[in-house]
DNA sequence: GCCGTTTTCGGCCCGACTGTTTTCAGTCG
């Protein structure tokens, strides 16, 4: 059973949890907490590392002792260190601490006073009223704890990014037409771009006494308010989003939207780095002593803190700020360098709109060329091509392309990867085309091995040019297929084709940590909409903002081309 | 448990809000 990074994070989690519920030293927890969340992140596999015997101790925040462990886990799949605390603690106890209100102390005094170990068992002595007796517990707590525990068992799940969108654009028009209010932003993992959001996190300038809180919590939409103070407030919306919103004034403008963008993992290491230059910084600004010496933009908090303004999609904590002190920050592509579009659907198959209307929309955005890749025969449901369908799709492109000005339809295919790695349609079809996009569509649930294998006989069609949605996931309801990435990305720059990050709102694939993967390969990445309307092609910008979170720049994705060079690109890929 | 343009020991990010208290602990972001 081959240990992945993600199981020894889990791991270092839950000793984390268990340690805190022992009241161990709060900076022993943390080395597991940032072991684990570093190792979960890390492009390479600890696995791959202890076979070549390499020294993980050169791993940020592994030292020998966490080192031992790792090749432990590695070796045993667990770690005798986990099992020791696992027999001093009730089994499921952890998955208390998830419950919002509850930290450390308070699980420990439910466990000691009301045999408490389970979310079933504390919403059981909440609704039996024996919460409220315990020392520094009182009736409203009791009934924070019945709510939240309430909500925990039923999972609240992160929403995807665009849904969120639609929710605060409007919650944003509503703050910003408030007496005394400037500046209205959202921050947090919204603002990076993260695929999926837990909460929106809103800042405000406006004058110390606004009513700005009293306003946000007077929102329509509003089912209750968690907290509301002069400076800070919680609501949930209807929808079940949390939305948490920030007042500051003008001149700590800069510094509370860098803190209220995050990542806490970001904020923390620039909050080191100003303590290492003798300064402090906090949400209202950069401080030397008692004087604020920067704040009131992020640009300006940055300079403080000797480095170039970090583009949020960075702000992970995973060597921005190392590249910032270099100088090495990339120039992140932005929606302007896009030159075309490779993937979009017609009425041919399950589009909507037609070749033209297709056309005429792409070309509105201001893009110059977009391919048509209708799905191919395997997928019925879709009414995929089959090889005298697709001759005829092709003869209408080239009729279209004829009249069309200003934009170039392309000829393509999105054909099926079969089980066992051919395609879908006969190489004699498939030559014609402009390009030809393989997608996985069916039997995600081969193992590694033969997934892997699969994708890479693909790739080896002289015909393949790229890799549709590499990993199949469907944000928060389909996993990966369990596929070795790094391998196919080696295979990709072998091979000379290439690798897209389609940008649907429900896919977001390739994910953050592979583009920087590709990047390092050397494999260009293509960002596309899969477009099946005229209105998809928005889409793009979430592609836009997935590859900026992959560190990619304009050089390093295939549409920034102008048509010329993209078909000689797509060209040398035929082989 | 990690780490070191001062350090191999003594540090380790910082503030708001709630609910319980009567000066603050716990939790969260």
């Amino acid at each position: 059973m081959p240990v992945h990074n993600a199981d020894i994070a889990v791991i270092f989690t839950e000793i984390a949890d268990l340690l805190d519920l022992q009241q161990a030293n709060p900076f022993r927890i943390r080395a597991y907490r940032n072991a684990a969340r570093m190792i979960g992140e890390m492009g390479r596999e600890v696995r791959a590392m202890v076979a070549r015997g390499e020294d993980l101790t050169e791993l940020p925040g592994i030292g020998e002792d966490l080192a031992g462990k790792m090749r432990e886990i590695v070796d045993t799949g667990t770690c005798r260190a986990l099992v020791k605390l696992q027999a001093e603690l009730p089994p499921a106890i952890t998955e208390l601490l998830h419950v919002p209100g509850l930290g450390p102390k308070r699980v420990r005094m439910l466990w000691h006073e009301l045999d408490v170990q389970t979310p079933e068992q504390l919403a059981r002595a909440a609704r039996d009223g024996r919460i409220r007796d315990l020392p520094g517990f009182g009736a409203k707590t009791e009934a924070n704890i019945l709510q939240a525990v309430e909500a925990h068992l039923s999972k609240a799940r992160r929403i995807k990014l665009a849904t969120a969108a639609q929710y605060a654009a409007s919650l944003v028009a509503w703050l910003s037409a408030a007496p005394g209010v400037g500046r209205v932003e959202l921050a947090g993992s919204y603002r990076r771009c993260r695929e999926t959001v837990g909460d929106l996190d809103i800042l405000a300038i406006a004058a110390p006494g606004s009513a700005v809180t009293a306003r946000f919590v007077a929102y329509e939409e509003v089912a209750e308010v968690l907290s509301q103070g002069p400076t800070r407030a919680s609501v949930v919306l209807r929808s079940g989003l949390q939305v948490d919103l920030r007042v500051v004034e003008e001149a700590a403008y800069g510094a509370a939207l860098c803190y209220f963008t995050g990542s806490r993992a970001h904020n923390i290491a620039l909050r080191r780095l100003a303590q290492e230059r003798g300064l402090k910084l906090n949400e209202y600004g950069v401080f030397r002593g008692r004087e604020r010496i920067a704040g009131a933009d992020e640009e300006s908090v940055y300079g403080a803190l000797g480095l170039p303004f970090i583009a949020p999609e960075l702000r992970e904590d995973r060597g921005e700020i190392a590249a910032a002190r270099a100088g090495r920050l990339p120039q992140l592509v932005q929606l302007g360098d896009l030159r075309g579009d490779l993937h979009a659907h017609t009425t041919a198959t399950d589009g909507h709109h037609t070749l033209e209307q297709m056309a005429l929309a792409a070309k509105a955005l201001g893009l110059s060329y977009l391919a048509i890749t209708e799905h191919s025969r395997r997928l019925a449901m879709a009414h995929g091509l089959d090889p005298r369908r697709l001759a005829e799709q092709c003869e209408a492109i080239d009729r279209l392309n004829q009249k069309l000005e200003g934009i170039v339809l392309l000829k393509g295919i999105e054909v099926d990867i079969l089980e066992d790695g051919s395609l879908d349609l006969p190489d004699a079809s498939l030559a014609r085309l402009d390009l030809v996009i393989g997608a996985v569509h069916s039997r995600f649930d081969l193992p590694r091995g033969k997934q892997t294998e699969r994708i890479l006989r693909a790739m080896d069609n002289p015909c393949f040019t790229l890799l549709a949605h590499p990993t199949g996931r469907v944000i928060e309801s389909r996993a990966p297929y369990d596929a070795d990435m790094l391998r196919i990305i080696r295979h990709a720059r072998q091979r000379g084709c290439f690798l897209e990050l389609n940008a649907h709102p429900e896919r977001l694939d390739l994910l953050d940590s592979h583009c920087i993967m590709a990047k390092e390969e050397g494999v260009l990445v293509a960002i596309n909409s899969d477009a099946h309307a005229r209105e998809d092609f928005a889409h793009l910008q979430l592609g836009i903002g997935q590859a900026r979170r992959g560190w990619l720049a304009a050089a390093d994705v295939l549409n920034t081309r102008p048509l010329p060079e993209l078909r000689r690109l797509l060209q040398g890929a035929r082989r």
